[in-house]
DNA sequence: CGCAAATTTGAACGTAGTCAACAAGTGTGG
DNA sequence: CCACACTTGTTGACTACGTTCAAATTTGCG
């Protein structure tokens, strides 16, 4: 664990409003520590006491939970400039498991930091709210998604998330990114089966919406793509004119 | 319209923390008028610019979106106390429909009021992020029961939380209450069509686990409802130690 | 190079959907 | 108070989407 600088945070909040550099310090508190977590590794396990909410500051995880029969439901993808761990810091024990896809950097943080900001900036606590909507809609995306679509749909979906939120962090993507998920955890995604999700990722190929070629994704169609899943981008037409002002 | 007194709102949030006199006040500024609903109406309409927010005060409401092949998916169900409407507020488009259930009435409110609470009242904030994370957490057991469980698990769940919602604000209610829904409509909420929603719920009462007659569902055996279920309160269980001091 | 994990494919099965018809409520206006 | 229309609930027969199981093949990694 070492001490970094600039943070991973501001830098998702400073696309939508300009900070403050009173806001800007607040939030440099948030990212004092970094920590490295190996892929496959778990920073939370559902049903543990959970200590610290997590700035992910590199690499891509996802959050899950197991059900008694054994199958998993993964929650939602985290990418760079993420804060996880909001909904276990409610709770006595986490509702849902944090794990490293790839090899990743975090930034661990305690509520009493989370307590600090939001009594000292409420244009800030305005802001954790509005990313906490920004997930609550995706989420509701996702339950239509599963309970209203075909399993093409959920799986062109999921490719269509993944490319625009992989390119939020990196503008050189457009219209290949590396897919970095096995077609179980698709299917643990999309609730689906492995093998369905492989049916369904070579007949989206076969219809020339995409192309895959060693772990890569190429979306070629993405308004066909779009079209079957009825996808929408989350993190666009926001209105935040209503903000309280910044301190 | 016609001018209350005390909050709803507030009586919820009693329920975890106790509220200062000048918090107490400041969250009836969200009810200081209140509007009758009749049943069927809509609030909010998705896609429509979205004014206002809302105090659900009476009644019963539910949240849904509409899949461009018409059908529909109920992403919530909501109950006297609940806030209405803060993900719309974020956004310049609704990114869901609110219809009332029953006749209902509901205290509107603008965004402004909402920020004037963020700026003078931390706790308050703060409080407000953790029912939006309650929530977050109700959605996601609901994507895992969608993704990864059978239709006679997801009638369970409903079943249970229903009784369990209801009886948040009606503690005379134990094992029965008024359904309230049609089959339909309780297909929508669990992505099932209305006939399998019919078949699992005459299972249910075959198997002893429930009774019906009359629009009202006994839940006989709630222990069997929610082993088949595997269903949380998220109402329960919650840490707020952390919360700034109250202003 | 060798092993384990991941992907691919086929065949049989089963849960839930679809379609259709009928019954039971529910509310409205005559 | 009844007649009628409409919504909701119920049931059966058939269909289909996605699962399960199994085996072969490819990929990635130590």
């Amino acid at each position: 664990m070492q001490s970094v600088s600039s943070s991973c945070f501001a830098d998702v909040l400073s696309e939508f409003i300009a900070l403050t550099p009173r806001e800007r310090e607040a939030l440099d508190a948030l990212e004092l520590r970094q920590r490295h977590v190996r892929r496959g590794a778990i920073l939370q396990r559902e049903n543990e006491p959970c200590g610290e909410l997590f700035i992910l500051r590199k690499g891509l995880m996802m959050s899950y939970v197991l059900l008694d029969d054994g199958s998993r439901q993964i929650l939602r993808f985290l990418f760079p400039g993420d804060m996880l761990g909001i909904s276990s810091a409610i709770y006595h024990e986490a509702p849902e498991t944090l794990c490293a896809l790839s090899d990743t950097v975090v930034c661990p943080f305690d509520r009493a930091t989370l307590s600090g900001i939001m009594q000292e900036h409420p244009r800030l606590s305005a802001m954790i709210l509005v990313y906490s909507q920004i997930e609550r809609v995706a989420l509701t995306d996702r339950l239509a998604a599963l309970g209203r679509t075909s399993a093409k749909a959920r799986v062109a979906a999921l490719l269509l998330d993944l490319r625009n939120r992989l390119r939020a962090t990196d503008k050189s993507i457009d219209r290949a990114f590396p897919l970095g998920l096995t077609q179980e955890e698709i299917g643990d995604a999309t609730g689906l089966t492995a093998v369905h999700v492989n049916r369904m990722l070579r007949q989206l190929e076969e219809e020339g919406m995409i192309a895959r070629e060693g772990g890569r994704v190429t979306l070629l169609d993405r308004g066909a793509l779009a079209g079957a899943a009825n996808y929408v981008n989350r993190y666009e037409g926001l209105d935040l004119r209503w903000l309280p002002p910044a301190r």
